[in-house]
DNA sequence: ATGAAAGCGCTAACAC
DNA sequence: GTGTTAGCGCTTTCAT
């Protein structure tokens, strides 16, 4: 207020009439400090309007309150509803989150993963990237820093969280072939990734449980854009016998297809029926509106924050865990027996 | 990989054979340094795997090399883009960006700012949020941090980036009007920040250009659940003359209106047009597709960043700037003249 | 060109 | 209970 300069603990101390140490003491009641001083340094704080310096603690305290996160891409909204929703929890315990962007490279992966360590983050949250492996981790095992994987294996000695893309997979597929459905095309993104070979995996179960073996003429997974998709779309229907249903798996893979259909005529569910693992203001608001199976975007980044405290609270017993989110059936208006 | 330690400079001096001063000169090529020596350092602090500690740095230089970032809600796909593009930005000029969610709460907003005063961010970024003016700021002002407004005005002294909103607004009501609508219905989330005055604005000025006076009753400005805009657009239908065209800003409305609209069997644009500012999966993808003002937000994102290098920058003249980011009209299906 | 030493702001160990 | 001091890891004078 008076003073430009930034105040520090010299500057309290001097105006309560202490030394630095007690000053210290008494800001933060540890130790013995009778309760007057801790009034008279407490005040002198508030009247310089004295703030921690908290790189300096840092150091001190080989503490930054500061967790990173690594996703591939912090605008894709199911991550964004994840994020905002560990810094939320993890904002509560005191801890600030940094999320980098790997851009799904692991070049870049593998950069952020240094700079966090150099900037010293307390923990690391890891989300599915394009390699798995990365022998930077075992660095940062090393140096105490706990590590969180998000739908990606990231060491036997690590907490991690999944959300149970092979079941909700298994559950889309029957509910399609309980509608009568046999030729179901399948769009996803990749194949690489754990996400991908979970749901590809949950979708040949469930065929496979009915009898059918899982055609790869229907099975289309790559990243691509949503125009390419549209045209996979496309070319799927002009198979004889064409399928008679769509699951799409993500976002991108549901736009690609319904402008594909659109383009071509294609009404929903009465030509064709599609169902999406994963909700979005598309599917809900598509007409006609998308059936899905998906889960609680909070959920998954309350309980990766959940994770990353227990690990670090040393109160605790801070074993690594491992956690399956559920998923469910939300049945909307795209899907209906064929030939209907 | 030997030593499971963090190494620290004093190893890689130890092990070059060389003061910590000279190390650090050698590490950072500054001052006077032989060239032998350098390398022999270099080869050193390789083979440690060390990696200067950025905590230490941050105390000694006073900098931090962090850039925080408020938003109201970085799920927002708006914001989400944004950021994303400020980060990569400043990402190649060595800074990190730490976001925080205000939940458009001038406490938590506060609380945040506090936060990132705290640790010593090298400058912030403000987007809009409940109340404009905050008397924290002049305090982080007198510190030398650069704030860069996001769509808010931030102080005389401060570098701000705005998109055009009233603009938009003008341009998408004319466009409506120039199809011969009259009664133009103006869904908006809240009046009281920078963005939405701004769009009124605009609706009003374009309407007053053509002789025609706003009426309040076609007006509906809060923030709002998707399913209370939905009953707001029939409740707007209901009027008699109803409106013949929806001009929505923000995705919420945009959905809550074409949920509303639909629920009644309203068609687009045979019954109702519909034109929205701000685009997204949701105007894209719609059947009609919805056309829309819209404007880059990665180009927000990079200039957001590009403001706050420029002030940063102790080489540049570094004088506070004011950019306005354009917008443009896409047209769609979703409008067409009343009654055709 | 290099080494020694001070100090960024803070906390914790030790003395009194 | 309080003051003094060391030190977190680094950069930067200031001598040499």
């Amino acid at each position: 207020m008076t003073n430009r300069s930034r105040k520090t603990i010299k500057d309290v101390a001097a105006a309560a009439g202490v030394s630095i140490g007690t000053a210290s003491r008494a800001l933060n009641r540890r130790g013995r400090v009778s309760e007057a001083t801790v009034i008279r340094v407490t005040n002198a704080a508030k009247k310089l309007g004295y703030q921690p310096d908290a790189i300096a603690q840092s150091l001190r305290l080989k503490s930054t309150m500061v967790i990173g996160m690594l996703v591939t891409d912090l605008s894709n909204p199911f991550f964004a509803g994840v994020i905002r929703a560990a810094e939320k929890r993890l904002q509560q315990a005191g801890y600030a989150l940094l999320v980098g962007n790997t851009d799904n490279e692991s070049e870049r992966e593998g950069a952020l993963i240094d700079l966090f360590r150099r900037r010293r983050v307390d923990g690391l949250i890891m989300g599915p990237c394009a390699a798995e492996n990365v022998p930077l981790l075992e660095d940062l095992d090393q140096n105490d820093v706990p590590i969180v994987g998000y739908d990606r294996d990231v060491g036997s000695d690590q907490s991690g969280l999944h959300v149970d893309h092979r079941r909700a997979a298994y559950e889309a597929t029957r509910h399609l072939l309980n509608l009568g459905h046999e030729r179901i095309a399948l769009l996803s993104s990749s194949s690489k990734l754990s996400p991908g070979r979970e749901r590809i995996a949950g979708y040949t179960e469930a065929l496979a449980e009915r009898g059918f073996e899982p055609r790869d003429d229907l099975i289309r997974a790559h990243k691509s854009s949503m125009d390419f998709v549209a045209s996979e779309a496309l070319s799927l229907m002009s198979l004889r016998p064409a399928p008679t249903a769509f699951l799409t798996l993500g976002t991108r893979m549901l736009a690609g297809t319904l402008q594909g259909l659109r383009q071509n005529g294609l009404r929903i569910p009465q030509d064709v029926s599609v169902l999406t693992v994963g909700d979005t203001d598309l599917a809900r608001l598509h007409a006609p509106s998308i059936s899905t199976v998906t889960w609680d975007l909070e959920l998954v980044g309350q309980m990766l924050a959940e994770l990353m405290l227990r690990r670090l609270d040393k109160s605790e017993d801070g074993a690594p865990q491992r956690i399956i989110i559920p998923t469910q059936l939300i049945e909307r208006e795209s899907c209906g027996s064929p030939g209907a």
